[in-house]
RNA sequence: UCCUCCUUAGCUCAGUCGGUUAGAGCACCUGACUGUUAAUCAGGGGGUCCCUGGUUCGAGCCCAGGAGGGGGAGCCA
């Protein structure tokens, strides 16, 4: 007999039929004469409720515990009961894998989401965390469909490199050579000559440089894959692993690149409000919830839907550094000293700065272009003022910078003269300079936080809580 | 890395001014109840008060150090 997902049984395609159903207990409730199992087995958020009545005996319901892996077979009827429209009405029920209920840490009530993170193994079964990774899936999908629409390329750059020449943070070094007792060269440094590779080598902490070499050959690509930073970062927004989407497209100027990206994001958000809109609702509600215990002034305008609504619905405000800066002095906020940070044209925005434009000023995503170049990386294409760049942050509300892209430096000698400046040498990129060398074209191209854009989709704070094993500084449990 | 807060039952948390035997809700176990919705009702078991040291007649509470965790900042996606 074929099992049926939870998920299919709930539409009552097969009413009336006798099925299989396969899952995890959620409760049982109940009395000497019946009893309501609820099975859920991660297909959607909603549990099919199992009715055993008086034929099964109390002794073979006492293993169906919270946690259990039952499996049942019973007749898909009309539910009699309210909160449901569909049970089964069991005829066998098998326990396939007990779950000792003195031991099993989870509960049916809600948990705090600091214990689920140290019972990451466990979590999945929870609502939260289901429908969490449920939208994850759902928007990784999105990603690909939406570049897959365009024609793009999806390209597998490195995740081992010899180049630490991006300068995006510090990194992890990868190595074979035995940490206790390292070759040495003369002058007594660790000789990576003799390492895995004959030079020293380190994890990806982007995939831009070899995207940039792939979009002179296939115009639209983009990349989807871990990216590594050995930042001592301890906040809600970073983790040492996370996985980043970055599109490179030849022929691209910033304005184009800027609508790529409002479009890109627009969609997986749209795709998600189609495909997982029950997770969102519920996942919405568990927000609101917790907003009943904050403060007023703290609590959320809009529900998670509407925010997701209007976010697909209304456009993204552009405004330049300049204007930017402008809008912030000329604040009451800043008026008022409330800035714990000053404000002045070169300064890079800080968090209190960005949230402000953001949730304050706009109260809508913003994309911010034309940073002075001093405070952004070296590739980014210097501008006809000849003191700012073409570059551009996407700043979402309440997760801050989302995305962070550019026009590429297509001009050999400005790109070549940016380098000496930051002290970055020709020869360790000259695969890279090769690309302006031979066929260059205007470029441009962004990197988008996919956990970030999780958290944005499910209100999820902390970014440990919307990627299944968190990495962070001290912590590398499961 | 810096600032700040927290650590008491399986979970969430209370614990007065330093004072006798450390509490509650939920969970769990036992019993009751013929359709429940985190079922309900009654009873029961359950503690290295994070660790180490100190002050004191006496420490869950005060002091010092350490560990773990949360939030904020920086770095960024």
């Amino acid at each position: 007999m074929q099992r049926t997902k939870v998920k299919d049984l709930l539409q009552g395609a097969e009413e009336g039929k006798e099925v299989l159903l396969k899952g995890w207990v959620r409760t049982k409730r109940g009395n000497k004469y019946v009893n309501f199992i609820a099975v859920n087995d991660g297909s959607t958020i909603n549990n099919l409720q199992v009715v055993a009545d008086e034929k099964f005996s109390e002794e073979s319901l006492k293993d169906i515990t919270t946690g259990a892996a039952i499996s049942v077979v019973g007749q898909l009827v009309a539910s009699q009961g309210k909160g449901q429209a569909y049970e089964v009405q069991a005829t066998s029920i098998e326990v396939v894998g007990k779950a000792d209920p003195e031991t099993y840490p989870l509960q049916k009530k809600a948990h705090s989401l600091e214990f689920l993170r140290e019972i990451a193994h466990l979590r999945f079964r929870t609502n939260t965390f289901g429908a969490v990774f449920r939208v994850r899936n759902t928007l990784a999908f999105a990603v690909h469909r939406f570049f897959n629409e365009k024609g793009f390329v999806y390209m597998h750059t490195p995740i081992i490199t010899a180049s630490d020449a991006e300068g995006a943070g510090e990194m992890f070094r990868v190595t074979t050579l035995d940490p206790t007792n390292p070759p040495l060269t003369e002058n007594g440094q660790v000789d990576y000559a003799e390492d895995f590779f004959g030079k020293a080598t380190n994890l990806t902490v982007s995939g831009q440089l070899e995207g940039e070499l792939a979009a002179m050959a296939f115009s639209d690509i983009y990349t989807f894959g871990p990216t590594f930073r050995a930042e001592n970062s301890n906040t809600t927004r970073h983790l040492a692993e996370f996985w980043m989407i970055e599109p490179e497209m030849a022929f691209y100027d910033l304005k184009m690149n800027a609508d790529l990206a409002e479009e890109f994001i627009k969609y997986i958000i749209r795709y998600a409000l189609e495909h997982n809109r029950e997770d969102i609702e519920f996942l919405g509600q568990r927000l609101a919830e917790e907003d009943k215990s904050k403060p007023q002034q703290e609590r959320q305008e809009m529900t998670l839907l509407e925010k997701l609504e209007f976010v697909v619905s209304n456009d993204f405000e552009r405004v330049t550094y300049t204007e930017a800066i402008d809008i912030l002095v000329n604040s009451n906020h800043y008026k008022k000293k409330k800035f714990q940070y000053d404000v002045s044209w070169g300064v890079d925005l800080q968090s209190e700065h960005e949230r402000y434009l953001v949730e304050k000023h706009f109260k809508k995503p913003v994309i911010v272009t034309d940073y002075p170049k001093d405070i952004k990386a070296f590739y980014m294409r210097l501008n006809d003022d000849g003191k700012t760049v073409a570059a551009m942050d996407i700043l979402a509300p309440g997760i801050g910078e989302i995305v962070g892209g550019s026009q590429r430096e297509e001009r050999l000698d400005l790109l070549v003269e940016r380098m000496k400046a930051v002290g970055i040498h020709e020869e360790d990129l000259w695969w890279y300079l090769d690309t302006r060398r031979f066929g260059g074209c205007p470029h441009a191209g962004f990197g988008l936080g996919f956990e970030r854009m999780v958290q944005f989709v499910t209100g999820m704070g902390n970014i440990r809580d919307v990627i299944p094993f968190p990495r962070t500084p001290q912590n590398a449990e499961f």
